[in-house]
DNA sequence: CTTAAACCTGACCAAATGGTCAACTACTTT
DNA sequence: AAAGTAGTTGACCATTTGGTCAGGTTTAAG
């Protein structure tokens, strides 16, 4: 429902709103994308309907068939959105940079990025448990090669005796998990905090909480 | 493929064995809930077919559907399990338990599940992160009621100076989250292992890392 | 050996769902 | 303003799938 409706053509007589259409275009398909992911997530790939998602959208679902050509290329479209998040993700990370400065950056950005998206992040945990058949390419290439190669970065820190991590590999895996936890687990999560849904305060306490300990437990404090 | 056939009433003539009734229910069951397991955790609830599990389980379908009434029931049936098997992770704690031993036992068991089961925690994780629709009762009553109980538990032994989590609720998270993990992105880990699957080193490994690490988050090494 | 109860299963249906299409309306361009 | 292009949509299928059922087979009881 957020009409922002950018570039205006009011045209005089009657509210009726000339929308161009570029615009009609960007806007639909995300509403489309948007309705999709929050579908998705709810239903999982093959429970969720064209139909449902058109409803969520507020189209009517051969319209939605008009901008994707079908279910199996909407889905892939609101993965591109989730790969493209990770990748903005990535912190810098060299031989040289601070490991306590880098590692409370990595963790603090991470942490930014499931509660501000939990959709998204729920939605890529749903492909993981499923066996990632979609995201299988991405996994073991981009994200692979970024892995291993911070994980040859801590190695260092570790070897010059920076960190007290011998085992890097486990520590990416720990930070990850932490962090998407909070997007993932957001139905438990919020329930254990006796509420209906996260506040402002709770990204804050949240890393109020794991960066120290993360920070101790890689012996940096 | 498990067919130990406990209590066998051989008849003589030909190969051919007489199972008793009680058996032939429990073996079936048996392997029918394991089928469903794996189809739930690859396809999701919706995805899974009744067609699918019964060609996992070995079966004709009409007879999948003679053990269990219908869909729903056959998922709820698997879900008992998950439930099942979270009750018996249970750790005793109390005010004067050592912080210390507890601790390090609550990990070290919830991590042994992870790897022995790691599809149950698939399941259960897909459940959570879809909304928990059929865990809604669960965790907002027994599961809620430990974690708040433990939470309470842990606050004292901050008050004592005995740990130096201020913030008990989050400790339980991150636990639950490192050890859930290797179970739910099984796909993604023994990939980035470089392997195809986990091999029995790994529960160690993870456990190595793991323990000491926490312990030391929580101050206590 | 006879009867009853439990188990098994191929064939069948009704409902749900992804996808198509032709007709229509709304912008854009010349 | 006319012609072309893009967006909209109700109605309509083909397929998939959960679930049923009648008739048959096997095990248990009398």
């Amino acid at each position: 429902m957020t009409q922002s409706a950018k570039t205006i053509t009011p045209s005089a007589s009657e509210g009726v709103v000339h929308r161009n259409q570029q615009d009609i275009r960007a806007q639909n398909q995300a509403v489309i994308l948007t309705a999709a992911e929050e579908e998705f997530v709810l239903q999982s790939y093959r429970g969720a309907t064209m139909q449902g998602i058109a409803d969520r959208a507020g189209l009517p679902k051969a319209n939605v068939h008009y901008y994707f050509k079908n279910k199996k290329n909407l889905y892939k479209m609101v993965l591109r959105a989730i790969i493209q998040e990770w990748n903005e993700g990535l912190v810098t990370m060299t031989v040289d940079s601070d490991p306590k400065i880098v590692i409370e950056k990595f963790v603090r950005t991470k942490l930014h990025q499931a509660f501000a998206n939990p959709n998204r992040h729920k939605l890529f945990a749903l492909e993981v448990i499923g066996g990632a058949p979609h995201l299988h390419d991405f996994m073991s290439t981009a994200m692979k090669d970024w892995a291993l190669d911070k994980t040859q970065v801590m190695k260092t820190w570790h070897e010059q005796g920076k960190i007290a991590i011998a085992d890097p590999l486990q520590l990416l895996i720990l930070i990850w998990a932490t962090t998407q936890r909070y997007a993932e687990f957001e139905t438990e999560i919020v329930g254990l905090m006796q509420k209906s849904a996260y506040d402002e305060t709770d990204e804050a306490r949240a890393a109020d909480f794991l960066i120290p300990f993360i920070l101790r437990g890689c012996g940096l404090e």
